[in-house]
DNA sequence: GATAACAACCTGTCATACAGGTTTCAAGGG
DNA sequence: CCCTTGAAACCTGTATGACAGGTTGTTATC
């Protein structure tokens, strides 16, 4: 029924697929930012000359990418650079078994060992104080595992911040999710309370050693920070 | 009437991403794994009540992400772990210019330093051999940019699939679409076959450690071929 | 028992309809 | 003149029905 003068000659493994790429193209052959708004679905419509079906479905695929921001009403904007796709592969790859645990922290390790420095070397004032902060609540709360964890994640996503570097804040993030799932074993692994103070201490040296200006030390610190970490997994029996 | 509180808003008001969430929930709660086939849409339908659009939506959606196939007459899939999604999010930070390639280059330094040491260790005698050949094209084709490019990037994967660690491979492989858009313009800077020929030796450098089975004399080396690297396209001016 | 036609099911796409949110702009009141 | 107000125009969110075409299992035929 549709035969719009395919140009290129690709059979088109699905007219969804071609709007999404027609909308990536949109945006950068426009020069779209963050927060500039799209062709409205009806537009898309005309200019593809398929159905507002089609073009829905590709709008709602870059959506959950989040690669663009929709609403009721609005125009579609495109998106702030956002972790949500890439979590939700690591996710999937964790609970179908496709990756484990134990490669998702070794990855951790080898971009934390790297944002540590650069935070080291990198880190305003600001960003030392809020690194600082993450630990120290971690500390004042130290009885009370989900806290510690938030403000274990939000300490690391501090100091992946403070690398000036979004490339590392979004993996960093991304792995987040992860944590989220396999932070309590841990902790329980580290039987006694002063283990688990020992644990925060590290998280201070590491803060201590940004605020210092010490990359070397403070990657240091967070090799030493990890290795811990993936023993207490292994303890557990996390694969 | 604006309300900045919305930011990474957690309330998602929408009927298709609460179908989302309960496909991404079946998928784990019946420990699927990839090629596991899923509900059909009218299932779908029927169990969240909601029209086939929102459960259609939802499907594309996770395709788009890879982390479903669909194909038309057959049931969705789960599917096996792909980069499709990642490099989307990092195609779109390049082209809305939230990240810069030279960022970008920062974070693949940091992971294929780690990958190559891996692989030095872990390689199996097939992946040395097929790091080899890749290196080895590249000196055969070298008068032929587009096609070094090509056993280049093969290269880098066949370096991170041999650190037997999916997670270095997604996120290297999820790197190839910026290197593509690059490449040429490093290549460039190499004036002279002299340097071009000196940095495929760099290359053969890397592959010979590997064989060798030495991770730090494969790191030094990784990590010279990014500083030259980075370096040619800092004098070519890409920020 | 092998094979070919068929029926049931499934996804891909289209058209239409309507509810509800957002923006725009002009008319009316201060 | 400015500000408020309200309606129209536009936009997205969701539902429904229809049909083409692919896939699979079943049945009828040889």
């Amino acid at each position: 029924m549709q035969d719009p003068t395919e140009t290129g000659g690709e059979p088109s493994p699905g007219l969804v697929s071609t709007a999404i790429q027609a909308i990536t193209q949109h945006i950068r052959s426009e020069g779209l930012a963050a927060g500039d708004p799209l062709p409205s679905e009806a537009a898309m419509t005309r200019q593809l000359n398929v159905s507002r079906t089609v073009v829905r479905e590709a709008f709602r695929s870059l959506s959950a990418m989040r690669l663009i921001d929709m609403s009721a009403g609005r125009r579609a904007t495109v998106a702030k650079l956002d972790t949500g796709a890439m979590s939700m592969v690591i996710e999937h790859g964790i609970t179908t078994q496709q990756i484990s645990v134990h490669q998702v922290y070794d990855v951790r390790r080898t971009i934390e060992m790297r944002t540590v420095a650069l935070a080291a070397l990198r880190r305003t004032e600001a960003e030392a104080a809020a690194i600082a902060q993450s630990a120290r609540l971690m500390r004042e709360n130290f009885q009370n595992p989900e806290i510690v964890m938030e403000h274990d994640i939000a300490f690391h996503e501090a100091i992946a911040a403070a690398s000036h570097n979004p490339v590392f804040s979004l993996i960093v993030t991304a792995f987040s999710g992860v944590t989220r799932r396999t932070w309590v074993i841990g902790w329980r692994t580290r039987s006694s309370s002063e283990d688990q103070l020992k644990m925060i201490k590290g998280h201070e040296d590491i803060a201590e050693a940004i605020l210092k200006g010490d990359p070397r030390l403070a990657a240091e610190h967070m090799a030493q920070h990890f290795d811990k970490s993936v023993k207490a997994l292994l303890d557990a029996g996390i694969a």
